[in-house]
DNA sequence: GTCACCCTTCACGAGATCGTGAAGGGTGAC
DNA sequence: GTCACCCTTCACGATCTCGTGAAGGGTGAC
């Protein structure tokens, strides 16, 4: 029988700190374990930040062969981790539990802030800092831009479960950019949809409500749209204005 | 050369959303690999929480042996999670940098959460709700009344830098449990200092704060010691009350 | 019915990971 | 100096993981 002690208690035959029958730690482990490959991350995260997708749509997305990914898929599915849903010949893979989101985001945000600098070939660019994808605003800002509304209420956040992103219930962040979302001309489009930055591994915001945010700070001076690229340049206003107005942005 | 498509973009001899030379997901699959393991992983919940061990306390605490725990240590720090500092023939590990603290948190919220809840032998107890540890609060109401704490901004959040806890800005969610941190008798305790929870791999309160956070509730007859074992029973009072005073707990 | 297509599973070989046991370096006590 | 002690490293065998290629089931188009 184990004897140890616990801050001055002594438990006798409790299973170690690191017995792998632990519930919790077990749990944890095996989950780390999923997020240890590039492809399974890269598909949870896709998942997590855009909503459902169809196998095929991960396979072209993440140009790997479709038993490549099918083998991880259930992995992840005998994890626990995504369900499936079969519409006729399609598979449509979802976030199994919405708090999964919460996982991703801590890991990518610790991930972007351990790398070295300034690495050979992949010191910060502008368009690291900000660039268009489609017709809004990505990089550090456009992910700085997502959880500043979803902070302040105005947005939900992307948890996976679903394609658009629903707005909250204190809209003043999104007015405090000069907009107002019931005047939103939404045409075909999906008013607001998370979209994963493919640098920074955490989403940023598309749609309907991403174009027009872009527009605005376009407007107002702050960005401007380099001809020929999508490199969104923050102009000297928008050093002095972006960070007050969006506080987790920094330059 | 590569061709895939962004979002309506397309971008043209761009590595893949898998690519394992992409920077920030080469660097979150080697966290998530690292945590990976019930060894590694301890080490880094218990550094996190409590801050720099010494290499043979953790080998007492994690009930391993040296080189096993030698090996697991020179992978962390070559992975850069943790750092060490000798003093004599002691080496002193601690957490690289501070953000680590929130991955780990993250994965075991989720891990706890995604628990089938009645497992065989481990279906939820009164002691995994709350139970002392030394003479302190631990359970899922220790680490909700630490979490609430250091969200009110009455502490600081455990980082695994230091040893103890450093008072917050905002004493008010600790003046509402009738403690006044200033008239606290610490004696040759440490003030306040964070514990590793045991079933929850959380950190909960520990230290003269936590010993006089538990008197209180106690004497508020919100809880009560159970003789002879380490449990601390909810009476209905407490039932009714500490979910109002500690919003993130429930039963 | 026939076919193309989407998805899943299986088995095998290459590669990586992990724990043990043994050895070695450096420090402090005596 | 000698010794006990703390820590680190190395090498090897057992074990697990992963990607490929092939095969098979089910669906919808024609």
């Amino acid at each position: 029988m184990l004897q140890a002690t616990l801050n001055g208690d002594s438990v006798t035959g409790v299973a170690g700190w690191t017995d792998p029958e632990e519930p919790v730690l077990a749990s944890a482990t095996a989950l780390a374990a999923e997020l240890a490959d590039p492809i399974r991350l890269t598909a949870l995260q896709l998942l997590a930040a855009e909503g459902p997708h169809t196998m095929s749509r991960l396979v072209a997305a993440l140009e790997v062969s479709a038993p490549r990914l099918g083998n991880h898929l259930a992995r992840l599915r005998a994890a626990g981790l995504v369900e499936v849903e079969h519409a006729g010949r399609h598979a449509i893979y979802r976030i199994a539990r919405p708090g999964l989101a919460d996982v991703l985001a801590a890991l990518s945000r610790y991930a972007g802030d351990a790398l070295p600098t300034a690495r050979p070939g992949r010191e910060v660019t502008a368009d690291d800092i900000a660039h268009t994808c489609y017709d809004h605003a990505a990089g550090r800002l456009g992910v700085a831009l997502l959880g500043h509304l979803v902070e302040r209420g105005a947005l939900t956040a992307p948890d996976g479960r679903d394609e658009e992103l629903a707005l909250g219930p204190d809209p003043a962040a999104l007015a405090a950019l000069g907009i107002d979302p019931a005047a939103l001309d939404t045409g075909r489009r999906k008013p607001a949809t998370a979209c994963l930055d493919r640098i920074h591994r955490l989403p940023h915001l598309g749609g309907a409500l991403g174009a027009r945010v872009l527009d605005r700070l376009v407007e107002q001076g702050l960005l401007a749209r380099e001809e020929g690229t999508r490199v969104l340049v923050v102009t000297a206003a928008g050093r002095r204005d972006l960070p007050r107005m969006v506080p987790t942005f920094s330059v």
